[in-house]
DNA sequence: CTAACTGCAAACGTTTTGCAACTTT
DNA sequence: AAAGTTGCAAAACGTTTGCAGTTAG
């Protein structure tokens, strides 16, 4: 595991190695070593992950049970956004902006739609007793 | 298990029991008694269902793994939608028409927006080599 | 010293699968 | 007889949890 980071053009706090331990104090998360590898990994250069995909980069550092505790953890204090996309995974996305995505249903593979580029002309009023938490939109396409 | 029907304003064709096996032979599903049993429960009152529900409704005359079988059988043949809105089930949508939803987060209920409530003014272009599958907007809400 | 964190393994709930038995034509 | 369907139990999957041991302030 480097301590070097490539940026994410939308993701994950395009922060230096060494402010990584900040980032999660700010965030009220404490910087323990298996954090510190999570994050830096989640800082590298794509911006949706499994949890088995965290899991197999950072190795054998980590327990896989330390992995799910830690991803969940991210998504509470507001470092990741969970996205929804099919049953049998969930995805993180390192960019915690406003926008949506492109699942490709053949290969399971997540992309960006910046928002301006899927405008939503307006809400439909909320049922009563409720406030609103996030619109998810997903694009499902499959191979042509 | 009554025979009777009562339609869903938008949702499983509301046919009469009669014509269930007429609407599973239409779609190439050979009606047998365990799926006509399963459409008839979806042609009921309400339109989301969870495999699980659906189960507890048909009881003892269906298995779980039939339940499941079928459910699976429907979305393949179009007769029913796939609504992914949590890793932890998966809802079917008696609606197959383009239409979006509420999910409360809280209570995992799931409600349908009307098209018109939820303009989407453009999609983004699509990448190459895939075409569209369909465009699913989830409205997640929580307690107020 | 205390509180928080970790790892392991076992549990969890939903869904799928293998296979023998049973329909249906 | 052949093809398709069913039920059961067991497996599979991603994920969570209980608990004992470890680490950090």
């Amino acid at each position: 595991m480097k301590d070097k980071l490539i940026s994410c053009s939308t993701g994950f706090p395009a922060v230096s190695a060494e402010t990584v331990g900040e980032l999660l104090e700010r965030s009220g998360v404490k910087p323990t070593a298996q954090r510190l590898a999570i994050a830096r990994v989640l800082a590298g250069a794509c911006c949706h992950w499994s949890a088995e995909q965290v899991g197999d980069v950072v190795g054998a550092e980590v327990s896989r049970a330390t992995v799910y505790n830690t991803l969940n953890l991210f998504v509470e204090k507001g470092l990741l956004r969970e996205v929804v996309v099919s049953q049998e995974k969930v995805f993180y996305d390192t960019n915690t902006a406003l926008h949506h995505h492109f699942y490709g249903v053949d290969d399971g593979h997540l992309m960006d739609i910046p928002l301006e580029q899927l405008p939503i002309a307006a809400l439909p009023p909320l049922p009563a007793g409720v406030v609103l938490d996030t619109v998810d939109v997903v694009v499902r396409v499959r191979r042509g």
